[in-house]
DNA sequence: GTGAAAGCGCTAACAT
DNA sequence: ATGTTAGCGCTTTCAC
């Protein structure tokens, strides 16, 4: 019933293996009959069985996309973004991208997905923070990975990461432009690698602007990176006492957290405090004044991976690494811009 | 290299045949043989070949999720979860999801998911709101489908609903029951189904509970269903000036603004105006007061879609008619509850 | 109840 | 540059 590759073979006069060549852009054939095969592909409709491709060839046409349950329901589509940038991306290669989620509490010895049971994909992606241990799993298994929105810290891996300090950078830059000296700074989970990067950041372009890092205008003890954190990330600089001008928060959602927190203690943001976050999401546009941000471009960050995977798979070699991908400021109310 | 049916087949002392009649459950084999190769799978830790199933059984072992990209990239993980649901109870089935994102503004003849040209689907799930062309595409093509969130006016299809109108029964019951009689209904997007039947659902009750429908009571002109939307429908409400103890909203995101619009014109909630809105969104609880709600079980709206697409496929059988999930009010601050 | 054998649609040597 | 052939790993008649 359906056209197959025979069918292509017999309205273009050709053997199976010279249209099986032309499918899969191989050389050593002629533009003539290059032209007559795709134009019996195109006459017939014709595309090639997954199923029947992947028992010849060995590959699966697949990619596992994993990321833990927690990171793919929250309220802030930014895995799902960055799955959306896979997805897209793995279409110009003829690839699948099979979602599944892990539990975020996954252990070595744990279930794993099913795809790597089945040896159903030919590389996979991690999405933000996941277990080490699944990690080395898929290494053993010989599957080619990547990770994205997250490293670990002895890695012979491939990873595509938001640039954080090149982010902050440009904040503070643009911060000094404007005025300010005294630029506290809050965070939290901060042994997290973006958190402890954005930090990172913050004092090394402090010091490069030749301002003097105060440690009391750090806040960086809350467990978390929500906006209760980022209240209270603020309230314990207020409680020091110690003055400040502009805030920069290690993510957009301390950052509105930190605008409440100011506000609800007379400080006028952006008139006394200016207000500067990270990631750019959607909520930032919901506050008053809205947010001047770093802006991460998540559909990006999955497409990179996507390419850099699809590059370990065809070439069969390990790209080790890390690759960064550029932010930008937006700037917006919250700094009076 | 990879432990096939084969080498099951020889460590069980069956044949190859066998092995298969074990693995798909088929009748016809004594217990005894059934526990051999059960062992042995074991044993080998043997997990078929998805493409050589595939192919030999011209079943893909995949589904197709398909949402509008918009749907997808929201910030309430609404379709997320319902994805999640929908993946979760696939891994029972052993099956596959292949999600997939289309334009918001699909029009036949245009670009198709691949997973439709490649025939690599057994049956597709539509997730919200999608154009029919698309959705009387797959049927054409002898997929079953089945819709979720979502249903067109005449339809031999199978769709899996929230129950709307038992959820807003069950709240304008509940207002009743605390001595409200005039209670207002603000809606957006009226012409979308489960809009429809919430305002349905709302003058179904009223009138059961013997209360007079009066619609200047009623505002549903806004486009849309946010935050906004929800400001306006109030403020039109208030500009009318026709008198109400409390406010049925279409959804959380239109409760949330009208909670805003309230407050901003010096009413209380729930002193003076008790809210209640509908889909139980995260951002229910980051409002004060918290935000009584109906809650909608999203996994379980997924996870029934799969179900009932997988008796589609088992059966060969089209089921028509919707199904609608039970929904459970929410009792919370905003109804001084 | 179990086994033998054909074949699903394609790829990849190997010939030519 | 193109054709021939042998599988890939499983399911599925059809015998026995």
């Amino acid at each position: 019933m359906a056209v197959t590759i025979k069918d292509v073979a017999k309205r273009a006069g050709v053997s199976l293996s010279t249209v099986s060549l032309v499918l899969n852009n191989k050389q050593n054939v002629s533009e003539e009959t290059r032209l007559k095969v795709n134009q019996a592909i195109e006459d017939l409709k014709f595309h090639p069985r997954r199923h029947a491709r992947g028992l010849a060839s060995k590959r699966s046409g697949n990619i596992g996309f994993i990321l833990t349950d927690d990171h793919f329901s929250r309220a802030e589509p930014f895995y799902t973004k960055i799955f959306l940038g896979t997805e897209f991306e793995a279409r110009k290669f003829d690839y699948y991208i099979l979602l599944t989620t892990v539990s975020k509490t996954f252990k070595s010895g744990g279930p794993v997905p099913r795809f790597l049971l089945e040896a159903n994909v030919d590389g996979v992606i991690f999405a933000g923070k996941v277990a080490l241990g699944l990690v080395e799993h898929v290494q053993k298994l010989g599957i080619p990975c990547v990770l994205v929105d997250y490293a670990f810290k002895n890695d012979g891996l491939s990873c595509i990461l938001i640039d954080n300090v090149q982010g902050i950078r440009q904040a503070i830059t643009h911060l000094i432009k404007k005025g300010h000296r005294k630029i506290a700074f809050i965070g939290g989970e901060i042994n997290h690698p973006s958190i402890n990067d954005r930090l990172l950041g913050y004092k090394e372009a402090l010091k490069e602007n030749h301002i003097y890092v105060d440690e009391a205008l750090i806040s960086t003890d809350e467990l978390y990176t929500g906006r209760n954190d980022g209240f209270r990330a603020t309230e314990r600089l207020l409680e020091r006492g110690v003055e400040f001008t502009a805030l920069l928060a290690s993510n957009d959602t301390m950052a509105i957290g930190a605008i409440q927190c100011l506000r609800q203690n007379g400080l006028d943001v952006p008139a006394q405090v200016a207000v500067v976050g990270f990631d750019d999401i959607e909520a930032g546009l919901h506050v008053e004044p809205h947010l001047t941000t770093v802006r991460v471009e998540k559909e990006e960050l999955g497409a990179v991976a996507l390419r850099r995977l699809m590059e370990m798979i065809e070439t069969g070699r390990v790209i080790y690494g890390r690759t960064l991908i550029p932010v930008r400021l937006i700037l917006r109310g919250s700094t009076n811009d």
